[in-house]
DNA sequence: AAAAGTTTTGCAAACGTTTGCAATTTAAGA
DNA sequence: TCTTAAATTGCAAACGTTTGCAAAACTTTT
């Protein structure tokens, strides 16, 4: 009977026989208490494997211990599903976010009204809230973010607007990857990926920006959406109707995937006839035909940049958005 | 100052000029409180727009509204960080949890000690858990999951355990993709993963059950690692050293993409000189070249029937282990 | 107009912690 | 031994809800 559970200070008070602040005092370590005092419960509390109540700690404190991570599905329903950077990122997340003893809440949302983020922001179950991509929601999100601070959002930070963000330079990332191929001598160039989604559109600036400093022909783009058919079916159209491009760049490794597929099913060569850029370097990069030559989001990095802001934004510092640097990373496909 | 915003009962109780429980039960629809009354109330919650405490809610209630779901990355600490399979899971896990109005807390461990499932389910921070991969943790698991009901693990159901599982049947899996192989003639097949990986080993039990029925040659195994490097390698090496088989069942879909690698880069054609089948049916699956002929896991309905049981326990009804029948999607590559 | 019944409201406890402050015990100084 | 200071402990409030039970306010019946 000795060493039944113990489920509360108030168990753990009974055993000791001391009070239940005596008790909550000892388990954290406070000078208050005697040292011997103190000894004897961590010891009893051992004995009856005592967990404190974590929902009724945090309570009291008034936070919850946890942050909500959010992947709003806008405009691409199917791409957060399976989007292997995104599911890095998230991972890199959980753990940065468990090295401050933090949970993490993971949301996916459909955005049907405006309504969603404020509602979920205000439902108290987080300390903060990190927002995976800004969809199409970037207007919903600055409002909210305008009188809610401990709110982070990965994606990019665009002129007028005050929300703090991590991201990688796209506009920076697009450019490296449009000069990759004009360094080759190729001069018709194609980018492929939806512009209309904030991170796309960088990227596709920077390589509009590259290509007007070459002086070469202005790019073509193919506003393909991201999931894996549709690139395919648009690249393999575009391919047949028109002068094929000698160099991609795609917006996203996926994209980048079935580009080469509609290249190879189409007769043509990579990187021989036309080369590809891709854009992640997620895992399966290294294992297309030929290995994909891609721009590099350090999502490791991005992940601790996140929280970090967000900390500061919780503890009520300043915090600015940060913006990371992506690189090339050569292989086989240009 | 009319409009300002009401952040607990008790604001909006002074401003109804009413008790607290009477906002409470008003806001509740509970019909004890006059109609009048009710309307009243709402109306004023909505002009302060009033959200209630759902931590406090829940602390009251003595429950978290919350669900965990655990990665446990024992021998493969790279596998969940991008597999694909398990991230599909995990978002339809979301999805059905959300369908009950609880949340998910995500959570990546890395097993120190056999003490983490344990520490996790006492913590008090969620109302049950569910773990996607018994990863080399079955014994943990299975221990913990005897004093703790709503446990609902992802994974083989194996004699002699009694945890409650979810999982698809790796054993037919196995089968049919190697029964396929075999139908088409080929009698040299190899199987390549880790059987250390209990899902891995049921499906490499399926793969010799069909060869032992079909009464050719026992079949080899490579007992490759799951990350894309170590598989390619392993095939790769192998191919070199012995006589080529002319069928190879994959573990997963990751290893069976680096198995195409390694056959191409070996001069041999797939399907011709080799029949390559995977497993999962992950996206990417249809994007290979060529295309691969693959087991599918069915995931929504997988986290629909582990969501299902794991309520069912919480409301401490009966639960059963489920078997989910894997089909086998033909493409190109058997 | 009083009694009995019905509807509506409010009081207060409880959930398991943490913590300011007061009370008690122990040690030190005279 | 008595006073004063220091160290240790305990009391009680608070965090924002929900809910059993009692009280109050209405209705109906007599």
């Amino acid at each position: 009977m000795k060493r039944q559970k113990a489920s509360s200070l108030a168990d753990l008070s009974a055993l000791a026989g001391v009070s239940i602040s005596t008790v909550s005092r000892a388990l954290a370590d406070n000078p208050l208490v005697a040292i011997a005092t103190r000894d004897k419960i961590k010891q009893l509390a051992r004995e009856h494997d005592f967990q404190i109540n974590v929902a009724a700690r945090n309570f009291r404190l008034q936070r919850t211990g946890a942050v909500g991570v959010i992947l709003p599905l806008g405009h691409e329903t199917e791409q957060h599903l399976t989007d292997p950077f995104f599911m890095s990122l998230i991972a890199s997340l959980a753990d940065a976010l468990a090295d401050r003893g933090y949970d993490l809440l993971l949301s996916r949302v459909i955005p049907s009204n405006d309504q969603w983020l404020k509602a979920f922001v205000e439902s108290g179950k987080v300390d903060g809230v990190i927002i995976v991509g800004q969809s199409d929601q970037i207007d919903v999100i600055e409002t909210v973010s305008a009188s809610y601070a401990p709110l982070i959002v990965w994606g990019a930070s665009i002129p007028g607007y005050s929300q703090l963000t991590v991201g990688s330079d796209n506009f920076e990332g697009g450019r490296l990857a449009a000069q990759h191929l004009l360094s080759q001598g190729r001069t018709k160039l194609t980018f492929v990926g939806n512009p209309a989604v904030p991170e796309f559109a960088a990227r596709f600036a920077g390589f509009n920006a590259a290509i007007a400093q070459a002086g070469v022909p202005q790019g073509a783009v193919l506003p393909s959406h991201v999931t894996a058919e549709a690139a395919y079916a648009t690249v393999r159209t575009y391919l047949k109707e028109d002068v094929a491009p000698d160099g991609i760049v795609a917006a996203s490794d996926v994209i980048a995937l079935n580009a080469l597929r509609a290249i190879a099913d189409h007769g043509l060569r990579v990187p021989e006839d036309v080369a590809v850029v891709g854009y992640d370097d997620v895992f399966i990069a290294e294992q297309t035909t030929p290995p994909l030559t891609t721009i590099r989001q350090n999502f490791v990095l991005g992940a601790q940049m996140m929280v970090d802001l967000l900390f500061r934004r919780i503890a009520g510092e300043e915090a600015a958005s940060v913006s990371l640097q992506p690189t090339l990373v050569l292989r086989a496909s240009a």
